[in-house]
DNA sequence: GGGTTGGTTCGACCCAGACCGAACCATCTT
DNA sequence: AAGATGGTTCGGTCTGGGTCGAACCAACCC
């Protein structure tokens, strides 16, 4: 069973309070810190050190070294998948069980990265919209862009913010843990993630993956996007 | 951190020596006992018990009790899809390490169940014909078949074997953890093997995932995905 | 009924590994 | 040079959970 054994690794890696906290940290999308991450997961800095240390010999997660600081971040996007995978079936397979929804909860339910794309009912709603307006066609395992969603997207600017490498996918569905539909992902994903960034229609919320509206965002989103912000934000 | 707190669970679930043997086991596709699992897992049934307790706890298999014996089998294609791409990762992004290899592994790579569709060089070598043929098109993250493919489907007979219900994605690659390359998943890839399984082409080696081609298999495998067996059979 | 086999529950044992503090190294500041 | 901050390494502690055997229950066979 050599593929077993890896496998055992693997989920005993994520199988931990403290390593499991900091790789949910780092499915936002940005670099951290050794020092932010044993903060995130509560732990001392040797811990910490200790935990980032077997993250990165299992190749999980990579590290730059700028200065006296060790930056953190995902290995890649396969490893990202993987951890989307475990937190849609731990979020939708496993029985319900009581957990007191933080301020924090609530804001990740709202809006947050996803890696590398936008989720929470924020992207979920884009999504929704997108597929009402007849720019976006999503089954369960792929997505295409319809001649509307083309248009749409060289108008609005999204088309810039596209990487052009073609070994990605270029719409994927992502099933939202929160909110059980699915959002975009794949390079389209990613494209409407950095545009909302660019144009600081969102701002990241420091130190966690939450992502919040500025006030440019409140007045330009739900005009590009035709969404109904104030359902959204008052949601449960 | 709510999502957190569950992945943990279930990454400890699975990083776990026994628990990892008993779902790859499950992962063939067919419902095992209680005492089967514990002979795969290499452990005494009383603690084969304690931890299929704990995967049905978490619903990450389920189990119908016949007669007296207790049948266990994955609880659904969302953690069948989580096991494979962490299998993906195990084999693909983990430090590669001194693993002999057994018998048992190399009939594994030639040619395997991934939960309801063919694995290993056989189902990588289908696909990659099909794809030449240009039958298929396969992307990173769907496929389609073209119109010589539509034909193909009926001509073979394939077609009868394919479920009808609509949610499942219908072509699918599935990155092979043995081959590194993609094998097709989705209910083309699930027709696919059934229409193997009912005509005799291939049967399992009780007890695994592996499986063998019969006589009849020799013969009309070949033929009918015109592919090169003697390629494949004899390979590392 | 008695015997056999599949499966679960219970209690006791034991070890891998998560954790911390202290010491240490490296980088940047003053 | 001295101090401050980020990060790692090392030794020692302790607990969660994986393990088994024995006892027990349930279904089938004679």
């Amino acid at each position: 069973m050599e593929a077993a054994t890896n496998m055992v690794e693997l989920g005993a890696l994520v199988g931990d309070r403290a390593r499991a906290a900091m790789l949910a940290a780092l499915m936002g999308g940005q670099a951290l810190t050794a020092t932010e991450l044993a903060s995130i997961a509560g732990v001392s800095k040797s811990t910490a050190s200790d935990h980032l240390g077997k993250l990165e010999g299992a190749r999980l997660v990579r590290f730059d070294k700028l200065g006296r600081f060790s930056y953190y971040r995902i290995a890649s996007p396969l490893v990202a998948r993987m951890l989307e995978s475990l937190m849609v079936v731990a979020a939708i397979e496993l029985p319900p069980r009581f957990c007191p929804q933080s301020a924090h909860d609530r804001q990740l339910r709202f809006a947050r990265t996803c890696y590398d794309h936008l989720a929470g009912r924020l992207g979920v709603a884009i999504t929704q919209s997108m597929i009402e307006r007849k720019l976006l066609a999503l089954s369960d395992d792929g997505g295409e862009l319809t001649e509307r969603g083309e248009a749409f997207l060289q108008a609005s600017g999204i088309a810039l913010s596209l990487q052009t490498s073609g070994s990605r996918c270029f719409c994927r569905p992502c099933l939202d843990w929160s909110e059980r539909q699915f959002h975009i992902a794949g390079r389209l994903g990613s494209g409407i993630w950095h545009h909302c960034l660019d144009n600081d229609w969102l701002a990241r919320i420091k130190g966690t993956r939450a992502v919040d509206l500025t006030a440019s965002g409140h007045r330009e989103i739900p005009r590009l996007f035709e969404i109904d912000l104030s359902a959204i934000v008052n949601a449960t």
